[in-house]
DNA sequence: GCCGTTTTCGGCCCGACTGTTTTCAGTCG
């Protein structure tokens, strides 16, 4: 069974949760975190760079121990210190730190007093009045974990999409503003870094003197429990479940909280590191120098980067992936924005499974400024689309050269989303995929063949001289569906032989590449193509999306074709 | 458990809020 990043990060977070009940060094306890959180977010599977004998403690935050130790899981599945552990401490307990307000020191203690080890359990406990009675418990907590754990059952807490995120955040804040007293509003955390997801909301204010914001705040109508309630900070659960923190700051302090509030957490803890060495405190009140803690910035995030000797880093970049470095040597990528985009390269019609007319989705395109739009319909295999077949699709051909004639200031371009059969060939003949401008190409069907099948299919496909751009590359949907076996890096290195495109699907389900894969295109030289695979003229909104999602992975004006002017864009279609 | 051009030992971020504690520990972010 191949070992995925993943499993290792979930076997240190345990051990973390194991050793932080039993009360073991808190910085040991860090350092598994830690090293959960680097495997997870590494761009390769670790368990190919070991077969490969890479030296893993050239990793910061891995050492000699935790290599051996994610060499023993890559060899044998497990680790045996969390058996270990597990004779020490029932392995389920770490669930009951999954709730709010119970840490591992009050797990230890219904443990230790109560013999509570599982939330069931926990529930009996509860039901039976027994939580209250034991020392640093009481009535409030007991309500509090029986009021969650009936919860529990029912809704786990997960992360929601962005654009769900956005739509919330857009209320509050509309609502927030309403309370006159508010001067400044911003949405940090996650959020602001334009994180495919979002796990809460982090709202901060300035306010004018007096003001009774955090009243206002714990009043807004969509609200399900109030948390925590103060003068500066104050927490409330929506609810959808999301769980929201609005701070009230001082404006000397905003630009530093702002920062702090965005993280990520590893950005913010390497800044603060450079900080240290200039001997300097960077907190979320500011930036202080010497020892009487002199206050020498914080009022703007400029001035934040500005004393540890940096350039503005933009939040989509701040998850500690080299952008420090990069802003350090004066190496930042100006970073692609939505005005640079001018068109979209996969959109559907009426004619299979959109719901607009081809000319309205022309007019939709005119509409956001763009200078060419991509008809790209489904082919036949996907029967549930009505897809079509190489007849329709010459049809369609017609009609869209028809209507270019008629058409000013858009352009369409003739496509098809062609589907790649299972065994590597596309679904229409070449015959007819000659007539076209391009072909957008995907995977619908057998998306769970291994991994080495499914990318020599691809390859297959690409080996095609007609195939141009690969669409949603992995087939994942957001908190939906896994992304299928494939290995997107040899993928890119034929992309990129072969004079082909990768799509960044920029549908807020999809936003299928992901922001590490960006970055591996990028840095291996292959072209993106950010695309809305719009089924309505409003998806074409979508594009938003997929350039949050090329920001967080780093993408340049240049490293996107449809960037590009028409001709340009031609030129790049054209397969030597 | 990690890390080091100030250190191979002794650091590692810390402030706000809650509940139960009468002066603070635990949790969270």
């Amino acid at each position: 069974m191949p070992i995925h990043n993943s499993d290792i990060a979930k076997i240190f977070k345990k051990i973390a949760d194991m050793l932080d009940i039993e009360g073991a060094n808190p910085f040991r306890i860090r350092a598994y975190r830690n090293a959960a959180r680097i495997v997870e977010d590494m761009p390769k599977r670790v368990a190919d760079m070991i077969r490969k004998g890479d030296d893993l403690t050239e990793i910061p935050g891995l050492g000699k121990d935790l290599a051996d130790k994610i060499k023993e899981i890559v060899e044998t599945g497990t680790l045996f210190q969390l058996k270990e552990l597990e004779n020490r401490v029932p392995g389920e307990l770490n669930q009951l730190m999954r709730m709010e307000g119970l840490g591992p020191k009050k797990v230890k203690v219904l443990y230790q007093t109560l013999g509570v080890t599982n939330p069931d359990e926990l529930k009996q406990m509860a039901r039976e009045g027994k939580i209250k009675d034991v020392e640093g418990f009481g009535q409030k907590t007991q309500a509090k974990i029986l009021e969650e754990l009936e919860h529990l059952t029912t809704e786990t807490k997960q992360r929601i999409k962005l654009i769900s995120a956005e739509e919330i955040a857009e209320g509050l804040v509309e609502y927030l503003k309403k309370d006159k007293s508010v001067k400044k509003i911003d949405v940090a955390g996650s959020f602001r870094r334009r994180k495919e997801t979002v796990g809460d909301l982090d709202i901060l204010v300035t306010v004018k003197r007096g003001s009774a914001v955090m009243d206002h705040f714990v009043k807004y109508e969509d609200i399900t429990k109030v948390i925590s309630k103060g003068q500066t900070r104050s927490t409330i659960v929506l609810k959808s479940g999301l769980h929201v923190d609005l701070r009230v700051l001082p404006q000397v302090s905003y630009g530093a909280a702002l920062h702090y509030f965005t993280g990520s957490k590893a950005h913010n803890i390497a800044v603060r590191k450079i900080g240290v060495k200039k001997g300097l405190k960077i907190n979320e009140y500011g930036v202080f120098k010497g020892k009487d803690e002199k206050r020498i910035g914080g009022k703007t995030e400029e001035e934040v980067f500005d004393q540890v000797g940096l350039p503005f880093i933009e939040p989509e970049l701040r998850e500690n992936a080299g952008e420090i470095e990069a802003a350090q040597k004066g190496q930042l990528p100006e970073l692609i924005s939505p005005e640079d985009i001018r068109g979209d390269l996969h959109s559907h019609t009426k004619a299979t499974d959109g719901r607009n007319t081809i000319k309205e989705m022309a007019d939709a395109a005119k509409d956001h400024g763009y200078d060419y739009l991509a008809i790209t319909d489904h082919s036949k295999r996907v029967r549930m689309a009505k897809g079509l077949d190489a007849k329709k699709l010459a049809d369609q051909i017609k009609a869209i050269d028809q209507l270019n004639g008629k058409l000013t200031g858009i352009r369409l371009l003739k496509s098809i989303e062609v589907d790649i059969l299972k065994d590597g060939s596309l679904d229409l003949p070449d015959e007819i995929l000659k007539e076209l401008d391009l072909t957008v190409c995907s995977v619908h069907y057998h998306q769970n063949l291994d991994r080495e099948k499914q990318t020599k299919r691809i390859l297959r496909a690409m080996d095609n001289p007609y195939f141009n751009i690969l669409a949603h590359p992995t087939g994942r949907l957001i908190n939906e569906r896994a992304p299928y076996e494939v290995n997107i890096e040899k993928i890119l290195k034929a992309a990129k032989e072969r004079g082909c495109f990768v799509e960044l699907n920029a549908n807020p389900d999809r936003l299928d590449l992901t922001a590490r894969y960006c970055k591996m295109a990028k840095n291996m030289g292959v072209k993106i193509a950010v695309s809305t695979d719009a089924h309505s003229v409003n998806d074409l909104d979508f594009m938003r999306f997929g350039i949050y999602q090329a920001r967080r992975g780093w993408l340049e004006k240049d490293d996107v074709i449809n960037t590009r002017q028409l001709k340009d864009l031609t030129a790049l279609l054209k397969r030597k």
